[in-house]
DNA sequence: CCTTATCTTTACGTTCACGTAAACTTCCGT
DNA sequence: ACGGAAGTTTACGTGAACGTAAAGATAAGG
C-alpha cells in the first residue's frame, strides 16, 4: 500500500499539491478544476507537457477559492466571471512589473488605472446586489414582525378560556 | 388590424392579463411562466380547461416578480425555491382561514407558527448571504484604496520630471 | 361572422456546468 | 524496479432552465 498525503518536497512551505488535494481542499472535484482551467478561469502552467500531472501552489488554491466564492455570491456565469476576473490578472501583471523596476511610470500608471476600473466594476456589482439583499431582508423582517404579532394576538385571545397552548415556544429571533 | 392592449373588462382595477402581457411586464417569456407553473412555483387556476387561455391578475404578476427576485438574489434552484416559497402558501392559507372566523385558535396558531418558521429560514439565508457579500465588499474597497494609493505614488514620482499625465482622471468613487 | 394576433399543447433542441466512463500514464513509496 | 493510487485525455451523458418549432385553438376588434 502506498498512501500519499500532499507530497512534500523539502522544508515546510512548498507542498506541491495535486489536483485531488486541491479539490478536497476547496470542496470540489478534479473535473471542475480542469473545466475552469479550460475556460481560462485558472491559468495553465505553460511548463506542463500534455499527460503530466498538474501541480498547484497554495496561491492557486486561493485563486480557486476566490473564483468559487465570486461565482457563488454574484451568481454570474463562468464566462462573465472570467471577464470580471481580468482585474486580478491585471493586478498580477502590475505586481510582476512592479518587481522589475525597468517599466516606465506611464505604463505602470496605465496598468494600475485599468485595474482600478475593473475593481470598480466589481464593487458596483457587489454593492448593487448588497442593496437589493438588504431590501429583501428588511421586508422579511417586517413580515416576521407581523406574523409574531398575530401569534401573540391569538395567544392573548385564548388566555381567558384556558391556559395558553404549551407548544414548543420556538419564537426566538434567528441569530443575527 | 386588431391591436389588443391588456384587455379591460369594465372599470379600472380588474384588467385580466394574458400570459404575454405578464411576460412583458416582468421581463421574461411566456415559456418561462408556463414552466414555473409546471414546476408548481405558480398556481394553476383550477377553473381553466385545457386549451383555454391563461389569465392573470395583478396579484399573480406580483407573485411572479417575487419568485424571480428570490431566484436572482438567493441563487437557488427552482426546486429549492419552491420549498422556500411554501411559506407564502402557508401565509396565504392563513389569510384565507382568517377571513372565515370558523377556524379554532389552535389551528390558527399552528399555521401562523409554521409560517413563521419558513420566514425564519428565508431570513437566515438572506442574512448569511448578506454578510458574505458585505465581507466581499469590504475586501474590494480595501483593494481599491491600495490601488489608488499606488497610482498617486506614481503620479507624485513623476510630478518632478514633467507635468503629470493628462489621462482621463476617472478615479472618482463609484456611486454608493 | 371573419380575421388575426396571441395563446395552447406537444415535443424536440440547446446551453451551462459539470458527471462519468474508458484506456492509458505518471509518480511516489517501498 | 515496481505496484498501485491518483492523474491524464477524450468523449459521451446529464440535469436544470429554458428556447424553438409545429399544428392547431381562442378571443376580441371590426
Amino acid at each position: 500500500m502506498a498512501a500519499r498525503g500532499p507530497s512534500s518536497s523539502g522544508g515546510t512551505g512548498k507542498v506541491s499539491l495535486r489536483i485531488g488535494d486541491v479539490a478536497r481542499a476547496v470542496g470540489t472535484t478534479p473535473r471542475t478544476i480542469r473545466y475552469y482551467e479550460e475556460l481560462g478561469l485558472l491559468p495553465e502552467s505553460p511548463q506542463r507537457a500534455s499527460g503530466r500531472h498538474r501541480i498547484y501552489s497554495e496561491q492557486e488554491v486561493e485563486r480557486l477559492r476566490e473564483v468559487m466564492r465570486l461565482k457563488e455570491l454574484l451568481g454570474v456565469t463562468l464566462e462573465e466571471l472570467k471577464t470580471l476576473l481580468s482585474a486580478e490578472e491585471a493586478r498580477a501583471e502590475v505586481r510582476a512589473q512592479l518587481r522589475r523596476e525597468d517599466v516606465d511610470a506611464g505604463r505602470r500608471r496605465e496598468l494600475l488605472t485599468q485595474a482600478l476600473g475593473h475593481i470598480d466594476r466589481q464593487l458596483e456589482l457587489v454593492r448593487h446586489r448588497g442593496a437589493e439583499l438588504a431590501r429583501l431582508e428588511a421586508e422579511l423582517s417586517e413580515t416576521r414582525k407581523r406574523a409574531r404579532r398575530k401569534i401573540r394576538e391569538v395567544d392573548a385571545r385564548e388566555a381567558g378560556s384556558f391556559p395558553p397552548p404549551g407548544e414548543l415556544d420556538d419564537a426566538r429571533e434567528p441569530a443575527r
